[in-house]
DNA sequence: TTGAAAGCGCTAACAC
DNA sequence: GTGTTAGCGCTTTCAA
C-alpha cells in the first residue's frame, strides 16, 4: 500500500508538504501541491482512513442502528439519515441488530469502538443491557423510533397511541360496533411501539357507552400469512367485529385476503385498515385506508439533532412524538358512504411534532 | 477515552499484557486475565478500532456498494451477505450510491480508504471511472447483479436474457400474438439489465414466423406510477398488444391499474406479467405472473466467493449468471385456460447456476 | 515556503 | 509469565 512518504519522497518533498497539500493549506505552493497531487495519482494513493482516525481522535462519522434494513421504512430512514450527514460532512455508519438482543449489544460496542460521533439507536427493546451501554457511551445518543423501558435519553418517533387513537376513532365514525385489533404476534406484543397503539385505540373504544364483550384485541403478525391466520380466529373468537385495524399494511392485507375467500364484503360487511401506508394499499383492486407515518422527518430530525449537537453544542434532549396521517379508502369507505352523523370528524392532523407526555 | 494503558497502569502491568489479555493470549495467566478485563470493564474501555486496523494493516471487513438500500431486493442481499460476512469473522460496510455516478466513485474510494478486504459492487453502470478505481484496487472486487460495459473482472447476477426468453415463452404459450415489453424509462434503458432482458425477450419473438409490425418494446419504468402511465401509451402505439412483460412487478401493478380503469379483463383480453415476484403479487386480488431472480443466492454467493479467496487464495474468477423461476397466476392463465398446444411447454428451470456465455 | 519530529492507540517481536 | 519498544500512516506544532 502506497503511503504518503512514498509520495514525499517521489516528489522530493518531506511527508507534512504532502499532508498539507491534500488538505488545500494555504502555506503549500501551487507549483508544490501540483507536483504533488500529480505523483500521488501516477502512484494511485489512497489515504489510509484509520490512521487519520487515530490522530485525529475518531472518524467523521455517525452511526446508525436499525433492526432490519429490508424494513422499507427503516431503509428510507437510513437514506435520509445519510443525506443529512453527508450535507455536513459525515459519514453514516449502518448497523443492523435484525430484532436479535445480542446482535444489538454488539453492534452498539462496534459502533462505539469505531468512534462514530454520535449515534441513532432503533432498539430492539429486549435486553436493558443495550441501554446501559448507550447510558454509559460518551457520545451523544438518540433512540429513534422505539422507546425502551428505562430508557431516559432523547428520543424521537412516531406518537402511536396517538395512531391508535386516530384509527379507533375512524372506524367508529364509519359506523363500527365492534372494531377489533390485530396486533403484533405474542412474543412481539411487548414493544412499546404495540402498547401504545393498543392504549390509543382502548382509550377511544372505552370513552363510548357500550361496553365490549370481550377484549378486542387479537393477536396477528407483521406478515401477510400472519394477518391471513389472525382473521380467521377472528371470525370465530370475535364474530360480532365488523371493523378491524391491523398493526400495519401487510397485515391488512393478508386479513383482506382471507375476508375475500370467505365472501366477506370489504368495506361493507367489514371495515379494515392497516397502518404504513404502503404504495400497493393505494391500487384500486386494494384501496386499503391507511395511517401514514412520517418516518421521513424522524430520521431527518434524529440525524440534524445530533449534527446540531456536534457542531453547536445545542443540548440533546429531545423527546419527540410525530403526529400521523389517516389516508381514507374504500376498505372503510366505500363510495357513496357518508360519515355517521352521531361523532364529529376526528381533526386530521397534518404530521407536525409535538412534545410527549 | 480510556486508552489500553489507562487499563494498564490502573492494573498494575505493561500494555502489551493488557493486549494480550484480551485477545486471549496464553502466555498470560488466568489471574492476570481476570484482573485486566474487571479493571476494564470498570473504566468502561472501549477498544480503538482505527488503531488496531491500523497497526494491522487494514481492517476485517468488506464492503459492499449498492445502488439503492430502499430496494427491497437490495436489502436482502446486504442481509445476506452480511450473515456469510459475520460467520466468517468479518464485518460488512455498506455504501449506496443512490444511482448516482459521483456518489458511487466517492464511495468506492471511501471503501477502499478504510482498507477493506474486499469488495462487492452493484453499479450504476454511469461513469467508466468507477470501472477504472475497481480494476486498480489491489483488493479482490466482484461485480453483483449488474455488468457494467467494460468490467473484465468477477461477476454475478441473474441471467437476464434468460428471463427475458423464460417470459417471452410463457406469453406465447398463453396464446398471446402480440407480446408487448414495457422496459425501464429512456434514461435507464441503456444499463445492461434492461439490455439483456430485451435481447431474450426479442429473440424468441424473433423465431416465430409472424414478424411484429413495430419493434414490441416500449419504455416505461420502474414505478407503479411509470407502468401505470405507459399502458396508456402501449393502448394507443400498440392496438395489437395482447400481452405485457414489465420490466419489474412494480410497474405491472401500474399498468394493471390503468387497464383496470379502462375495462380491459387482464389474464383473458390482456395477458400481464412482471419480475421479482413481490409477496404482493401472490395475493388473490392482484394473482399477477411474475419471474422470480435468486437474488439471495447470488449476495450469498458473491460473499463467499470474496471469503475464500482472502482465506483459502481461490482464485476468483466467477462469471456467474443464475437461472429465472417463472410464477405463474391468473393475470397470464386466468384459472381454466389451456396451454397452447402448437408450442411445448418451456422447461421451467430451478434456479441453478450455469456460466454466462 | 518547507522540513523534522512527536504522537494518536494498539500489537508483536524481542528481551528478561 | 511479563515488560520494553518499535512502528503502522497520518497530522500538526515548532523550527528553519
Amino acid at each position: 500500500m502506497v503511503t504518503i512518504r512514498d509520495i514525499a519522497r517521489e516528489a522530493g518533498v518531506s511527508d507534512a508538504t504532502v499532508s498539507l497539500s491534500f488538505s488545500g493549506h494555504p502555506r503549500i505552493s501551487d507549483k508544490t501541491r501540483e507536483k504533488v497531487k500529480k505523483v500521488a495519482v501516477r502512484l494511485k494513493y489512497s489515504p489510509n482512513i484509520s490512521a487519520r482516525a487515530l490522530r485525529n481522535g475518531g472518524s467523521q462519522a455517525i452511526g446508525f442502528l436499525v433492526n432490519d434494513i429490508s424494513n422499507a421504512f427503516y431503509a428510507s430512514m437510513i437514506q435520509r439519515a445519510e443525506s443529512v450527514a453527508n450535507e455536513h460532512g459525515y459519514q453514516l455508519i449502518i448497523a443492523e441488530s435484525q430484532w436479535n438482543a445480542r446482535k444489538e449489544t454488539k453492534a452498539i460496542e462496534t459502533l462505539i469502538s469505531s468512534r462514530v460521533r454520535g449515534l441513532m439507536v432503533i432498539l430492539t427493546e429486549q435486553d436493558p443491557k443495550s441501554v446501559e451501554l448507550l447510558e454509559q457511551a460518551s457520545i451523544p445518543v438518540i433512540a429513534v423510533d422505539t422507546r425502551p423501558p428505562g430508557y431516559k435519553g432523547s428520543f424521537i418517533g412516531n406518537d402511536l397511541v396517538a395512531t391508535g387513537r386516530l384509527a379507533a376513532r375512524h372506524l367508529l365514525e364509519v359506523g363500527c360496533q365492534h372494531p377489533v385489533f390485530l396486533t403484533a404476534s405474542p412474543s412481539m406484543k411487548g414493544f412499546s411501539a404495540f402498547v401504545d397503539l393498543e392504549k390509543g385505540f382502548l382509550e377511544i373504544l372505552k370513552a363510548r357507552s357500550r361496553k365490549p364483550a370481550r377484549p378486542p384485541v387479537v393477536p396477528a403478525g407483521l406478515t401477510i400469512e400472519e394477518g391471513a391466520a389472525a382473521f380467521s380466529k377472528v371470525w370465530k373468537d370475535h364474530p360480532e367485529a365488523d371493523g378491524l385495524l391491523c398493526v400495519n399494511d401487510l397485515c391488512a392485507l393478508g386479513a383482506m385476503r382471507t375476508a375475500d375467500s370467505m365472501g366477506i364484503q370489504i368495506g361493507k360487511d367489514l371495515k379494515v385498515m392497516g397502518i404504513d401506508n404502503l404504495a400497493v394499499s393505494a391500487l384500486p383492486r386494494i384501496s386499503l385506508t391507511s395511517i401514514s407515518q412520517p418516518y421521513d422527518r424522524i430520521a431527518q430530525t434524529a440525524a440534524m439533532l445530533i449534527i446540531d449537537h456536534l457542531e453547536r453544542q445545542v443540548p440533546l434532549d429531545a423527546r419527540l412524538a410525530l403526529l400521523p396521517e389517516l389516508i381514507v379508502r374504500q376498505s372503510t369507505r366505500p363510495a357513496g358512504t357518508p360519515i355517521a352523523k352521531n361523532l364529529k370528524p376526528a381533526p386530521l392532523p397534518l404530521s407536525t411534532s409535538t412534545k410527549h407526555p
